[in-house]
DNA sequence: CACCGTGATGTAAACGATTACTGTATACGA
DNA sequence: TCGTATACAGTAATCGTTTACATCACGGTG
């Protein structure tokens, strides 16, 4: 690997030449300038990250920590996360798969050093205790994660608004036995949709055998487990609030193969919107989660920490991204 | 931010001590280590990445070099290689949207020094004159870059044939006027699936007349707009090869608004399988395209290359991910 | 002609770790 | 008692940069 030493004895300077060609960082005659550009292109010679991170404890990165999402909501945010990050000149440094608060600190020491805050993502409830952890003025932005007053910025899916929405809905058209395949319990978003679901069904008057809750685990097998069950109950719901797409899809596929119509027999709703879902048959009824916001708000709200020059206390603000209802096809019309 | 020094002095030992133990690289007394450890803890002490990787010139971490792609086949690739990743004890450093030999080396240059080595994404054709420019013996796989015997590493998909296969499948339901809808020109996926197809119909015997082509860019707008265009033909085609799957999904977009079915009138055969195309209605016959073997293999290459201890010149393989025909509805039966 | 500001460059000290080398105490055998 | 092997721990060089400070030549000024 060529090195700043390298060009510098090529070129015949020294190296705070080098580094002030490259950076354009103070005044170098022309010709010099020139002289040290042609034999850094003929050398190949790239600045070392680290060495220049190690020295400016800068690394124009920011990291990401991602539990290991279901399907297309996870890739939606990495995207978004990505361009944000990319337009503002950063990089993108990802670690997944983790739960769990052990996980979220071991892969922050991981990252110590080599970015320059982090979004963290992890529904799962003990993600907040890790966070405390991190280390005084570190910039974090958490993503989903119930962040309350606690001195973080957050940015939150209206899940329960979402939730209550499509749960009305369904009332609406005139249904009164309704289940929810729900997701698993220690999930922010889960739980947030149960508690819309289950808030909305009271202030309806339906009382608890009106109101059945299957639970499940965001993926589509799960919601076609949680279904078959469910069609096996002695009263069977006429509709069902997924809390998830991926559930809904399982579930309608559970539903097909039994024979029972949608959304004639039962009506099918799905939460987030995922691409797929306008595109199925019948289309899903939904709510739509702008998915890209999240990750660009999360991105832009980091960096702003970022470039904040640590500006004394700042107040940390909590900013809650819309879930709105979208009626297509698997809901039907009133009975 | 809490140094290896701080923790030296607060726990009264010099700083090797402190490396030896949270490295465990040497022998500390048992005492003295639990003492560092929890002098480490008190502090909330973590090793600076950064200064660690420049003098073990080790990073723990990959790079991605991605160009900005459609939808869900971005997105699996990108969530296969961070699984492969993780799972090799690596990092994932992302760098996306980019075309163009310029722009790859220059995301190239910013990531020396933060990489071990490099997953270059790039099915614009020139990507290898970027490539050729990485100094000798960094570790680099290819994926989806024509590499023929050029000294690196490369994942490709086997467009052609899979290609072949549709236009085949065609055929063999008896259509005798297919259109293509073709990605750019410059992308080699594009190029190798066009061939196929140009192949497959004159093996048929099927001439000029027979096969049209329309261009797209693999967005589903793109497939939409040429469905349109080819509706107004004056023979029109009964049968449209997409050269993915969004465009196909634009193509039946634009069929069912001007009232033609599919796959009665038209059918359709799209390319990629990408996890919405067996949801549709009709569900989709396209080529099935294992994406996460593809960021898989490209990880697991690349970590064999870095950890190659640099043995002398290994030779370079080329790896053909299958792609493979899934008939499903959208083609309908035999005419 | 002495002085000094200025512009271009060099010198060397960081940054935060790792690690080869060097030391020092202790144990053990002769 | 001495020599020496062993087990720990410390010193300092090193990685590749950036940057404060020093140096130096030059030209203008009084």
């Amino acid at each position: 690997m060529v090195t700043i030493k390298d060009v510098a004895r090529e070129a015949g300077v020294s190296v705070a030449t080098i580094s002030r060609v490259v950076n354009g960082s103070a005044a170098v005659k022309e010709e010099t300038r020139r002289h040290v550009l042609d034999v850094a292109a003929r050398l190949g010679y790239s600045p070392h990250g680290a060495a220049r991170s190690l020295i400016t404890s800068r690394t124009n990165t920011i990291g990401a920590l991602l539990p290991d999402l279901h399907g297309e909501f996870f890739s939606e945010v990495i995207r978004s996360i990505d361009h944000a990050a990319h337009h503002g000149g950063y990089h993108l440094l990802l670690s997944s798969s983790h739960d769990g608060e052990r996980e979220i600190m071991t892969s922050f020491r991981a990252m110590r050093g080599r970015v320059d805050g982090l979004i963290v993502m992890s529904p799962d409830l003990d993600a907040r205790t890790a966070v405390h952890s991190f280390p005084d003025g570190f910039p974090v932005v958490l993503l989903n994660c119930p962040a309350e007053r606690e001195g973080y910025d957050s940015i939150v899916i209206a899940n329960y608004d979402g939730a209550r929405a499509a749960v009305n809905h369904l009332l609406e058209l005139g249904h009164r036995r309704i289940a929810m395949i729900t997701g698993r319990e220690r999930n922010h978003d889960a739980a947030e949709r149960l508690r819309g679901f289950r808030d909305a069904l009271l202030e309806a008057g339906i009382t608890a055998d009106g109101a059945v809750e299957y639970s499940g685990d965001f993926t589509e097998e799960s919601g076609y487990r949680a279904t078959r069950e469910l069609l096996g109950a002695r009263e069977r719901p006429t509709a069902i609030f997924a809390a998830n797409d991926s559930m809904a899809i399982g579930a309608i596929s559970a539903l097909r193969e039994a024979g029972v119509r949608v959304p004639e027999d039962v009506a099918v709703v799905g939460f987030d919107d995922i691409p797929m879902a306008r595109y199925m048959n019948p289309p899903l009824t939904t709510v739509h989660v702008d998915i890209s916001a999240l990750g660009t708000l999360a991105t832009d709200r980091l960096l702003e920490q970022i470039h904040e020059e640590t500006t004394g206390v700042r107040e940390h603000r909590q900013e809650v991204v819309p879930a709105t209802l979208i009626v297509r096809g698997s809901s039907g019309s009133r009975r």
